[in-house]
DNA sequence: ATCAATTCCCGTAGGGTATACGAGAATTCA
DNA sequence: TGAATTCTCGTATACCCTACGGGAATTGAT
């Protein structure tokens, strides 16, 4: 992946952008309107095209050249709608976050606050199981998009009745993001893997016999020693997953 | 990036490739040994030079073609040392995964388990500032090689005198590792993005005023103002950090 | 000394990517 | 009808990774 330079160019266009369908800026009245050509696409038929393309197809099916076949246009096309690549991606992960169905201001949710986290750690589980690409793409700084911040949102209209102060509710709500998005992402990866290979990620490390066999050396990894002989690496996915954040959800629970 | 497809071809040689400066395999007796061209790099010529270069100038910087020249070789005899960028890719990032200091078994560490934590902690971002590039590769489920073993053996080692059962050891070691890796992944952006555009994050978000003035809708936003209002945007990243981290250790101790 | 076997070196070529440029087509308004 | 505007997209450039195969270097055996 090319370096993601989020903040250069003309920002404004990138906000405008992610926030295409909510609230518009005034309409610059220099411009004369109605004139010129009809555009044949709209900018949600190319981020859809691109999703739809990186979940059938993977990531890479999802290039520039790709999208525009699909589309039926030439490939220059697309730049009419989009400034580069690098945008098209940030609109494709601002997209699928912001599909997550999380209860907006006033709408109703559990009583209980960590069953009210619980609905942030499955929506965003399933998104990224149903978009494994975004396992690729660097999420954890998403750009400032609708999707991103009604998470945020979300989260912290949680955290904010468990009377923590203001500072701990913020960091507290970036914990746990942090937490579940690489968690799901980390899951999500290791679907990918399954799917590349065709086998199960069990089947994968009880077949690398080389690296336990040839490689690994008992005296400096006793730790995991014990742990095997103990049957500590038994636990699921989801397990470990669930494990890890009641932990952290213990931890901030006052 | 790429598709990451760890499995594939000869899982042997990307294991002997990790491993190379440990245990060795027998070696095959049917080869004849001592003939042919002396090779003019080391494999881990390669490696250090791609960490310099990705350090230098950016992830970028380290292709294939960039790498021979820096190295005063053609292009295609990276491949004599190295299967494919993939592979290369790998081996850079088990390499500075190795030289975090953790110490080893039956080495001096402090007594109180957190303490401990913090060594790992501290090692694991020291690694990502030292090298911001980490941040754009996958290093969520790195190869296994020794660098990576290490660190889970380190961290096993300390959860396993806090008398947890073999599994929530495991777990635990897991979620910890989880949320290091991802956090400071996440710092290594962060300044990523500062070095690209010059400006610091803070500057970064202040200057976005579209964003604020005319796409952030207040009443979408409630829980965001109250925590904006009450000045609850002020902690540091290094704060927010230690917080979440503090907050999953606290979840975790017995 | 010669030769075969082995190993490494690397130029060329092919197929992939993103995108800058600019000419042409379509549409509207004056 | 003509000017202004906007969208379309073919061509060309500049990268990227890497398959292939011939040549160079080194060794041990003859």
């Amino acid at each position: 992946m090319s370096e993601r330079r989020s903040g250069e160019g003309q920002p404004d266009r990138t906000l405008a952008l992610l926030w295409r369908n909510h609230r518009q800026p005034p309409a610059d009245p220099q411009r004369k309107r109605g004139a010129g050509r009809r555009p044949s696409l709209t900018v949600d038929d190319v981020v859809q095209a691109g999703i739809r393309l990186a979940d059938e197809q993977g990531l890479a099916a999802a290039s520039m050249g790709g999208l525009a076949k699909e589309l039926g246009v030439g490939t220059m096309t697309l730049y009419t709608y989009v400034p580069s690549k690098e945008e098209l991606l940030d609109l494709m992960v601002d997209q699928v976050l912001v599909e997550r169905r999380l209860p907006g201001p006033g709408e109703p949710r559990p009583a209980d606050w960590r069953e009210q986290v619980e609905i942030y750690s499955v929506q965003t589980r399933e998104m990224f199981q149903q978009h494994l690409w975004l396992s690729q793409v660097s999420t954890i700084r998403p750009p400032v998009g609708p999707g991103m911040l009604a998470g945020r949102e979300y989260l912290l209209s949680v955290l904010l009745d468990l009377g923590l102060t203001p500072t701990e509710t913020n960091t507290a709500a970036l914990a746990i993001t942090t937490y579940v998005d690489s968690a799901a992402s980390l899951e999500a990866e290791s679907l990918l893997v399954e799917r590349a290979t065709g086998q199960t990620n069990n089947a994968w490390w009880s077949e690398r016999n080389d690296l336990w066999e040839t490689y690994f050396d008992v005296d400096r990894h006793p730790a995991m020693t014990t742990i095997w002989h103990a049957n500590g690496y038994q636990s699921t996915p989801d397990d470990a997953y669930h494990y890890g954040l009641n932990r952290l959800l213990d931890g901030i629970q006052p």
